[in-house]
DNA sequence: TGTTAGCACTCACACCCATTGAGTGCTAAC
DNA sequence: GTTAGCACTCAATGGGTGTGAGTGCTAACA
């Protein structure tokens, strides 16, 4: 593996590439990334030998770093200062190094905690959530909302308000309401809008909103005839809900925390940053996330945006009935502690997964107030 | 008015606290205030005696400025630096001194065009306009949204979805559309749902929230027998609805803005700033506006909360067939751009009730999707 | 009596320069 | 292979000095 993340880089002095690092290596390498995540200072080889227990002299420990930074795992601010960790060594360090952090039964209980907010709507409970869990962990929080695309539509309803328009109300498999007003060129009365409603209902429910068939909705206009305009509105409202789930939701919390962090007393910086997640797309992007993977973790210049070159993202999916339904990660410096991090979002996420199973499980109805 | 600004901040030294603001301490005074909130430096007698055309030397004006100073409207940050305002200063500014700012063309241009964003949900269009109208105003933009409380029910809508539970959909005044799922102690079927809801519709719609007859409860629960469980969620859901509003909708955009301002180029200052505009309560409280206020301009400790003690906001009222249903507002450092700002306000929110008007006239239902 | 020139004084800020100390790389000895 | 010793580097710190913008006071002037 040291070989490869070697690779990666395209670094290949003869004689160092092919190293593998050996345990002392990794010691040392180590204990160097936890101490440059605690203080955010370059680490000198005298407090390396000071804070493990290889027992040998800071000389050696010199040799061994100069190493290290051959191979690209550290780099030097400048000639007189210690070695702070690259990408590169965070990425070993968080793939092959670092131990699992055990949550406290302290962490773990207010955790639990959060998932005893009595909230309806998924959006809000997620976002207030969020805003909580950010104050937890000091750390930015940023995450997505159940995709629309997957999500199907359980009933329709359509409610004539007066004579020129009327609310269309969808409500989708988990039980959120999405609604649009929608004219009507001619008069639609009750006992009509409950007809096209039923129509709308027995043909179009149970699916996802990405999988309507065509042939469906040329049959639905046959059926329905006389209310085109009506129901070109009405897909055309299925159509943008659907389109917008690329841009769905996607929300940020606690995003004055990478204030705490002296990697952003740089104001510009930190503005920078800021400005970046708290645009939309950019979020999208930020928090994609391949299914299969249970934590992804995007290390500095591993982020496709140069806005995020400086900092790590932790992400974690969470799951409706086993499926995934939305993303929650943590954003820090590259510094950031990834072990606790780490923990921390898989548990959050079990837990709010674990909530929306209760929640929306036909066994386990919940309060709906 | 010089007397009462006075007064209403104790000071009175014999001789001078009755002493009237004269024609050349008033021009003396607006070209400091002017000159510093474009600069955000202390501006010194050389400075004034250039920039105006009152063609008195720089002695002259350094007499003129201690009398200021004495009176309470400037101070000097240390002996050998310039004056900058004071907050009564800026009080007398903005209520006597400035000028009304006339915006150009293309700036009122650019207000209209905000209004073309194609977005049915009044929450959703007014939150983007705020991000945009902050981006154009670089400042910091807060509001509230309509409050519930002045909303009435239009349409009560009682959804089953299975067994155990039904959705409750509520489509308000103003046609944004509350809903909650409420668990079923007993099944409902869809002719009964049909009939508790037309049952709410003749006696609940039309009515804002807060002016529910309890009478009128009463007598539905007799009408409608055997759902008692369900009646109390159903009104449970409306009071907590109506409680709601006292944290109602209120929202902020472009908070980044405030590190534009070397005022917050103190990371600590900035942070703690953005956090309490981050927190809804705080938001409403400095929302807070009385309905025939036009505009409202709160100086630095004008504001109540201490962390607002060196911002200045400057907020105007947006309404909707007449009435006032929301609050927007700029968010700056007290030297902020008072002249430009209330014009510019201003013009939003005429711009934001004229849009209203048009979304929610019965005459011009808009475009539904 | 109001205005002004002159002058001494204040004070933040920038700059220079020497010192300090943490840390390195190299070499030679163990 | 490990280590002690040593010369070297360089950011950071702090004292000293000069600069300049700005003031307040005083005395002279219109």
């Amino acid at each position: 593996m040291g070989v490869s993340a070697n690779n990666r880089d395209g670094l290949c002095f003869p004689g160092v590439w092919i190293m593998e690092l050996d345990e002392r290596k990794k010691v040392i390498l180590g204990t160097i990334i936890e101490n440059y995540i605690e203080t955010a200072e370059p680490v000198g080889s005298r407090t390396v030998a000071k804070r493990n227990r290889l027992d040998i002299s800071p000389a050696t420990i010199r040799n061994e770093m100069a190493d290290l930074e051959d191979m690209g795992y550290l780099e030097q601010p400048h000639t007189s200062a210690g070695r702070i960790p690259s990408n590169l060594g965070y990425r070993m360090y968080v793939d092959h190094l670092m131990k699992r952090y055990e949550l406290t039964a302290g962490e773990i209980s207010r955790m639990k905690a959060l998932m005893e907010l009595k909230i309806a709507e998924l959006d809000t409970l997620i976002r207030e959530i969020t805003n909580i869990y950010s104050r937890l962990t000091n750390y930015t929080v940023i995450g997505s909302m159940p995709e629309t695309k997957k999500v199907s539509i359980k009933h329709f309803q359509l409610v004539p308000i007066d004579d020129e328009a009327a609310i269309l109300v969808v409500v989708t498999d988990n039980n959120s309401v999405k609604d649009t007003k929608i004219p009507l060129e001619t008069p639609v009365d009750v006992r009509t809008a409950a007809r096209i409603s039923s129509i709308l209902n027995e043909n179009l429910t149970n699916l996802p909103f990405g999988e309507v068939d065509p042939d469906v909705i040329t049959s639905l206009y046959a059926r329905i005839s006389g209310y085109d305009g009506l129901l070109r509105n009405i897909f055309r409202f299925i159509y943008d809900t659907v389109e917008a789930s690329d841009n769905a939701e996607v929300f940020h919390g606690g995003i004055t925390n990478l204030l705490n962090f002296p990697e952003y007393s740089n104001i510009y910086r930190a503005k920078q940053l800021m400005e970046y997640l708290s645009d939309r797309a950019n979020l999208h992007r930020a928090v994609a996330l391949r299914e299969h993977e249970p934590v992804k973790i995007c290390i500095g210049s591993e982020n496709k945006a140069a806005e995020l070159a400086d900092c790590s993202i932790v992400l974690s999916s969470y799951k409706a009935n086993g499926e995934v339904v939305g993303t929650i990660g943590l954003v820090g410096p590259t510094r950031m502690d990834y072990s606790r991090a780490v923990s921390n979002i898989k548990c959050l996420t079990q837990q709010i997964s674990r909530l929306l199973d209760k929640k929306y499980n036909k066994k386990n109805t919940g309060k709906g107030v």
